[in-house]
DNA sequence: GCTTGACCTTCCATCTGCTGGATAGTTTAA
DNA sequence: TTAAACTATCCAGCAGATGGAAGGTCAAGC
């Protein structure tokens, strides 16, 4: 299979196929003319690293759930250990996400948005707060 | 002021302060030394920086917020519109991570995690769902 | 047989937002 | 005086691709 065809299979873009090549994720025959020729167990593998992917595993991650893939001598807790740290990271990221999200939408609804200059969200970020306070 | 006072008095290391000056977003005077001498303002506008680089606007979504900052006719649409531009793209994150966390907690939720190979985790990775239900 | 267009190849640059390290000059305190 | 603690510049590298240039290849239509 070509690279288009493959591309198509496992949702991942030749660019970013051609490069986890080089960083040694997969490693595609070659044809006569130079063009890769890619297998079913590569288009298992790209797909394998599509999913992986979009649950936002790092690279090193999918490189170590490849080979635990691959491994059929694996112990399962392993995987599962992997996927748990994983986890916590998505969990945390969350919480950072939504503390700034909180703060963020506390400035956003405080703010005129109108034409007059004066705005919380600035004052918010330049260390003044509570300016509406002042007109009390 | 030295870099390390206005590192300090800003929250931003060194490096960063450097960057954020050979990126165009603030430009220190200069001692005859060549030291860089750090005015008040400037470290007003490290202040904000590292504000509203904490709350995740990007490098040039800072760049408006500053000039929309030192713009005394600004109107406050303008930067309640940039803020809430930038609260949907912190929604829209917080949403993909969810999504990533429920499917990735449904694998790992169903995986033994023992010293057997067999693993839901890379079954799911794979496009093998289900797998728990052949034993049925 | 020839051309055209859609492929494919490699290589190098760019993006975001810093951070680390090398090398060298300067200041400050003991 | 000397050593530590600054400061400066410059270049490289991180993740994870993505874009583009320059060139080779292939398949269809005339």
């Amino acid at each position: 299979m070509n690279i288009s065809t493959i591309a198509n299979k496992s949702g991942l873009p030749p660019k970013t196929i051609r490069y986890y090549e080089e960083i040694g994720l997969i490693s595609p025959n070659r044809k006569q003319n130079g063009y890769r020729d890619y297998s079913e167990t590569d288009g298992i593998k790209l797909h394998f690293l599509q999913r992986a992917r979009s649950l936002n595993f790092s690279i090193e991650d999918c490189r170590k759930l490849l080979s635990l893939y691959e491994d059929k001598t694996r112990a399962s807790a392993d995987v599962k250990q992997l996927a748990q740290a994983h986890l916590k990271t998505i969990e945390r990221k969350i919480y950072e996400l939504k503390t700034m999200q909180e703060s963020l939408n506390k400035l956003v609804a405080s703010c005129h948005g109108d034409n007059d200059p004066d705005c919380t969200i600035l004052d918010g970020l330049s260390g003044v707060f509570n300016s509406t306070d002042k007109s009390k």
